[in-house]
DNA sequence: TGATTCATTGCAACCGGTTGCAATTCGCGC
DNA sequence: GCGCGAATTGCAACCGGTTGCAATGAATCA
């Protein structure tokens, strides 16, 4: 089935050499070979097999596409821009599809090393910083997408500041006037949840006149978000929510609605992400906007980069979000503070 | 970086041939030897590159999964089930993104070439079936997931009959006693389109008391289904429409709910797919539910066997769908009809 | 104990390319 | 026509494995 270098070779009546260095950017082939070769290839249908050729260049332009986050809508943003930019750079994505439960990197990396990845990127908001870092150890350039800030990273991480996130959605929650305010958590042990607690709390610290309540959520997911903020309304005590992401918020708003309450009027809300759903009119939820496509271009650069000097240090990208006015938060009440 | 069968096979003492050997099924090594290697191979954190064997045995074990769905939040859950399911049994998913105007297979068949993948999904309704042929006549065993229906299929197809469902959605509307009803489609020229279509008019013609009309939104999208609804409520001619899909009705919902009309008291709306959303409890949509496990396990399964027998005669699988009760419909009104 | 069979093993060629190196060819000036 | 350096080309080894084949060794039977 396959036509071979060899084959070309043979119907051009040159060497194999000639062939292959015909097909590779600056190698040293004359114009005439060139035409031959390239006749000879185009009426045998010839193109180069990538994986053969990575045998000797080290290079198979496969980058590992790693995330446990196939149950979020706003992932199938991800998946798309990352496909399409990693495409645009002549990289194929494989795609890794991990269960929430694992969480362990050795299965994943020794995959992604059998097919000899030229790097990978970690897409997720829940894993822990060490599951990026084993692909770092285990020499695989990674970047960690969605993933958590630090100061000191150990590997090269392109996300939001969810503290920074935190600390906003409670400045919006005062700046509309709300004296009793709750931080509706995803599930507690995922990092962007536990960051997102870190500031949403600092910010409201600062307001001691303000009631502060904390719960989380079993999931990222609508019924998880339900659940809770079912739960959350029997207790009646918050005026307002910042819920763990968008998902967790259009579950609590639907608690609410089937509560026979109104949203903005009785309850507010706000989200985490602007998922495409968000901005439909019949959700239309208030939340902070994570600007995925800077994320996922930042990303990208990123492996890229890495896999040209591995020995790059890492770094952190974060970028800025900002709050999407919508409307399941009632207007600022008092001229809004920077 | 990379440990190679030659390291281990001189940590081991033995032939490159024997570490081969006891790291394939079913190849003939004492355990003594097969005891050496193993050891041998930990030590070393082995573990052998699937791009080098492949180029012998022939066999990749990467799939492509291509498609052009990448706004539809059904295919979160596809793209989800295709991976697991694909892993599940040792393969590899190498994802291809198309753009909506990308109808011509050859550069993708290119790509798959040269990744020498052992066989390729295309994961679309929009495609046209000469898509997927290509890939066929390429000599890349192919299924067309969610593809078009056919008596004398080319490729294999694996989905629902569209045409049964458009049948399907008629005899709802008409179980439920509405009188004037709607086809509101995707676009024109998806086939998906074109066969609900078929069989909704093809039921409803049974029905000549009833009034039909029929229009397209530009996309399957949210906004399209918005506007193009809009439009046909200021017409005002039908009571009750059969939305191209879910995403399209969810739109179509908003719009209603915009007018101030409510649903289902004033307009019925029943969609296509019962993807995650529809079930919301904000949303609620009734709709015909599509097996979306089972197709992409048959998917699978079509796949792996095709690739295993390469002659394997074109089949087309169709699972049955159903509609799920929820609330965008009035209850049935008569003893509801088989 | 010797003949025979069968499982195990290693050699070497091969999969489809790439690339260092030496040989060849070319263009050009004289 | 000759000499020279530069450009082009082919040879052959190699990338990391697999596998047919023949050689080896152990086990079985008489």
């Amino acid at each position: 089935m396959g036509v071979t270098l060899k084959d070309v070779a043979e119907k051009a009546g040159v060497s194999t050499s000639a062939v292959s260095r015909t097909f590779t950017e600056g190698a040293s082939v004359s114009a005439k070979t060139r035409a031959k070769v390239e006749r000879a290839a185009k009426a045998l249908g010839y193109s180069p097999n990538a994986l053969a050729s990575s045998l000797t260049t080290g290079r198979t332009k496969l980058i590992g596409l790693v995330s446990n986050n196939f149950h979020n809508p706003l992932f199938l943003e991800v998946f798309d821009r990352f496909t399409r930019g990693l495409q645009d750079r002549g990289l194929r994505p494989l795609l890794v599809n991990l269960t929430p439960q694992e969480t362990d990197p050795e299965a994943t990396i020794r995959m992604l090393r059998q097919y000899s990845v030229d790097g990978a990127i970690v897409a997720s908001s829940t894993l822990p910083p060490t599951y990026s870092e084993a692909f770092r150890a285990a020499g695989i350039p990674v970047v960690n997408s969605f993933g958590r800030f630090s100061t000191a990273p150990q590997v090269h991480v392109v996300g939001i500041d969810n503290v920074a996130c935190g600390r906003m959605a409670a400045e919006a929650l005062i700046a509309r006037g709300y004296r009793r305010v709750a931080f509706l958590g995803g599930p507690e042990n995922a990092t962007s949840t536990q960051d997102r607690a870190l500031g949403f709390l600092a910010a409201l610290r600062e307001h001691p006149e303000i009631d502060v309540s904390v719960s989380y959520a079993r999931a990222y997911s609508f019924d998880a978000g339900r659940v809770e903020m079912t739960k959350q309304l029997m207790q009646g005590r918050a005026e307002a929510y910042f819920c763990g992401d968008d998902v967790l918020s259009i579950g609590a708003l639907s608690a609410v609605q089937e509560a026979g309450l109104r949203c903005p009027e009785d309850v507010g809300i706000i989200g985490l992400n602007d998922m495409e759903m968000s901005s439909w009119q019949n959700i239309n939820l208030t939340t902070i906007r994570q600007p995925v496509a800077e994320i996922i271009g930042a990303s990208i650069d990123l492996v890229v980069d890495t896999v040209e000097s591995p020995a790059r240090h890492p770094e952190t990208r974060l970028f800025p979000c900002r709050v999407i006015e919508r409307g399941t938060l009632r207007p600022v009440t008092e001229p809004r503070q920077t």
